[in-house]
DNA sequence: GTCGTTAGTTGTTTTTGTCAACCAAATACA
DNA sequence: TGTATTTGGTTGACAAAAACAACTAACGAC
């Protein structure tokens, strides 16, 4: 790949990391740090159920991940109970509080993108989004 | 913008987070956190001149990075001269090692992106570079 | 010359994260 | 079975990263 697309693709790159990071801070207003709202997502949307597969995921340390969720647990986000068919790791899930939160967290990233694509034709909107796809398709993962 | 759109476009923030941010990964093998090397590149790249200036884009502690850059300039990675038409302010420079710390880390970046688009045909790449390209004209930053 | 502002530093504290030792339940296996 | 090893999670001790507030010295306005 020759210089000029290396390029073009580390300045998408900046570009695209200064904008995320907008939308990158879900936290806000919310009370939880970025790691902690993360969790939940994991927890609630891609239905991780111990701390050992959050560990696994997110590559955390999984003493300190151990006092995070035990902080959760203790502010109200989320519950911990002990698994009966192997009583040393316990599942996880949301309170009421976690899943209005993550529902709050998700609103207001919502409202960051429309901010992003604020002013764009319908056209030009569905022009970006298949662009997007294009690239998560096309792009070497693994 | 309607849901599917908006679960589309979240949709690619996390890839994006998860695949293309690797590449942002600059320090690892450099002695540099990925703080300072940020602070390098804007040194350099984009000419910025003094610790304000750092703190004002970056919008991190004036104090915290007071004592990273102090730090990098014992480890030999910038300089600080006082600056004449201003005595408060200190002028930020590269050293030569600074320099070349960051000509290693470019190189690196790059690699990742050419290992990202290993395995597709050059009108494939040239299909990914086009559509980051519109992307980055369409999207409202601000 | 005095006063408010600004660039940067320093002391203190909090937050975040690492590392290693540990406990109890589960699994392997002789 | 009984013993050894592994595994899920907790805890203590510590290091690194970052925030907060008080401070100094130079600057600019008047």
């Amino acid at each position: 790949m020759d210089a000029d697309k290396i390029n073009e693709v580390r300045e998408f790159n900046r570009f695209y990391t200064r904008t995320l990071q907008l939308t990158n801070k879900y936290h806000l207003g919310t009370g939880l740090t970025v790691l902690e709202s993360r969790l939940l997502l994991e927890i609630y949307e891609n239905k991780l159920q111990t701390a050992n597969e959050l560990v696994a995921l997110l590559d955390i340390d999984k003493g300190y991940l151990s006092r995070v969720l035990k902080s959760l647990v203790k502010r109200g986000y989320i519950e911990q109970t002990i698994d009966n068919a192997d009583k040393r790791s316990k599942l996880l899930t949301l309170t009421v509080l976690g899943h209005n939160t993550l529902n709050t967290i998700n609103k207001r990233a919502d409202q960051q993108v429309d901010q992003l694509f604020k002013g764009l034709s319908d056209q030009e909107i569905n022009q970006v989004i298949s662009a997007m796809d294009f690239i998560q398709n096309k792009v070497n993962l693994d």
